[in-house]
DNA sequence: GTGAAAGCGCTAACAA
DNA sequence: TTGTTAGCGCTTTCAC
């Protein structure tokens, strides 16, 4: 590798010199040496060492990104649309880490950030507790969150990206309430998160406006500390245990995001149950998989390619006014991707809940 | 952030002092000293900056890894195995970046690696060309490569670790033929690589083993540029128009992987044809998808996790002795997971077929 | 217009 | 046992 040294060598001139062609201070000067210089560095192959540049300038084109797990397709899909976008349009490099949802390896993620000089970083954590965050922005970072919002009432110097979990969830249902569903369910997994309570909220609003409060409800299942990737499936089939056992079962379910739909259908036919004919589910995600699954699954589509790339722009600009509080952006999510996992609910199952109607009066 | 002098001040020693420390050379140092040392790293809070560091060394805790796309779940898995273990031991963080497989894309990676002093990386590639990847070998850089072979006969610097592709191929193969299926036929996207010839050369040998090479064969389908994710959709939609409208069409398929299996099957099944009853599929890969599929997929289980540690290792280690050749791993892939895409060959196909021999006698 | 010099934060001889 | 010194590759005043 040859230095810039190397290269004022080469050209006959002294290393500022070099540096000067190097970032584009080249007005006032003499058009012969410039051109000395450039053919000295191709000859030379020259590339400098941001390494060295940065102990200087204190600026690093990295991009830290931080997800509970890239096996997660979610995540996957996520973090391409962030690189792809912050290589495109910043020439930013990204560091990635899987966090698995803990604490520690967050933070632990974040020392080594500081000491690589990376200042801006991505992080898709739901985790409770923030603390870390605003630390590492008193640090001296540019953090963006996905997925989550500001504390209301708190001032916050994070930066916040989610998608409406809200409308999304409310989306999802009344699209079931239109296929003549009364008895919902919301499938998630165990552990709450800022995310998944907006969607519930969403949830029993839709049930609400359709006076169908009393027949929705929240049904958990896996473990508390997922991930998202492989354990879905055992998450699945938990829940489709507990809805078949259950007296008065739903007949349409909305999950909570696309792969805990997936694990849920799946669970759901060992048990001999049918999608649609006996369940209709809907997911929200609109990840690839929903449209090559058995049956396609209708989904709510986030915009996660105008998410990542506003996630990328936020952690690049940082807040301007330095005193301002940071951004609070929230996507619309409003398209309904209609495929095959719903139907009108079965007759059957509308005959046993008249039956148990009648009973209860 | 404090720096390495505001330590020494605080602790009152020097330095290099203070440097010692953090490099364990505390076997001649004064208790006392270590002790004042130590207390001023907390008080201060103190974390060094790999950045100078390896300004020094020339050593930074930083690997590479470059995939096709991120947001393709069989890389994603990979990318979170191979952070994990070479964080957990090796306490390196990594650089991701996504090819699209393009040779540009790729070449340009490198150079920014080289240029943030990263020396080790993890590539999947899959293209043609490797000279980029010899080329940056000799730029000092210690990479790997996965799912390729060197090519025989040639010296190489460039490490490689695959699954047994052939072997993969061949076991998924048999699979169908000891369920009785006479009419195979493999199913890749288009383009070639090393990975995909090998499968196909596996899927042969097992049909001339039975006596079958004649009712064997591959079709392709999909965009050849393809990097894996989303288009996967399109190509397994592509290919069940192909297998519909063949006159003597095969009655078990396998797929070159876990994705193409997954989107095949979605494609068959928008056709009106049922897995397994219809047609059998047999994937390869072992993703979690596999599980959670329906039916759910028969598949080789490939060892993810092994390689990955094992493409860790030797991206740490590198050649031991410098000029010797790389090394060329090639691992061991039995592992068929049994699930509900496999079954024996419908029984009107079986007469289409017997109708079709006496036509033909 | 171009170069000399200082310094970013750290490490590693070598002195003391 | 600890400190002094030089220097990693680059940028950036400030002279010339």
């Amino acid at each position: 590798m040859s230095t810039i040294q190397d290269v004022a060598r080469h050209a006959a001139v002294s290393a500022s010199t070099v540096s000067n062609v190097l970032n584009g201070r080249t007005e006032k000067m003499r058009q012969e040496t410039l051109a000395r210089v450039e053919e000295a560095i191709v000859a030379l192959k020259y590339r400098p060492s941001t390494l060295a540049r940065q102990l200087k300038t204190g600026q690093t084109p990295l991009l830290g990104l931080l997800v509970p797990s890239i096996a997660n397709p979610m995540y996957g899909y996520i973090a391409r649309e962030v690189e792809t976008f912050a290589q495109e349009k910043y020439g930013h490099r990204v560091l990635i880490g899987n966090t698995y949802r803990d604490k520690e390896k967050e933070a632990s993620f974040f020392e080594d950030l500081l000491a690589h000089g990376v200042r801006r970083v991505i992080v898709i954590s739901s985790l409770a507790d923030e603390s870390h965050l605003t630390q590492a922005v008193q640090r001296g970072m540019i953090v963006v969150s996905y997925d989550r919002r500001a504390t209301p009432g708190e001032h916050s110097k994070v930066n916040h990206i989610a998608p409406d979990n809200f409308e999304a969830a409310r989306i999802a249902t009344r699209h079931l309430i239109a296929h003549g569903h009364t008895h919902l369910a919301f499938a998630t997994v165990a552990g709450m998160t800022v995310s998944r309570s907006d969607k519930i909220d969403g949830f029993y609003a839709a049930a609400s406006e359709a006076g169908l409060r009393e027949h929705a409800r929240v049904i958990e299942g896996g473990p508390s500390n997922e991930y998202g990737d492989s354990v879905i499936g055992e998450a699945g089939h938990d829940l489709a245990l507990q809805i078949v056992k259950d007296a008065c079962r739903p007949t349409g379910i909305v999950a909570v995001n696309d792969l805990m739909a997936l694990g849920l259908m799946s669970g759901l036919r060992e048990t001999g149950l049918n999608v649609p004919s006996d369940i209709s589910v809907v997911g929200m995600d609109g990840l690839f998989l929903s449209a090559i699954s058995n049956p396609g699954l209708t989904t709510v589509q986030l915009p996660v390619t105008e998410m990542a790339r506003a996630m990328v722009e936020r952690a690049m600009t940082g807040p301007c006014p330095p005193d301002v509080d940071a951004d609070d952006l929230v996507f619309n999510t409003t398209l309904l991707v209609e495929r095959e996992s719903v139907a009108a609910p079965p007759a059957q199952t509308a005959s046993t809940h008249a039956r148990k109607r009648k009973t209860s009066t």
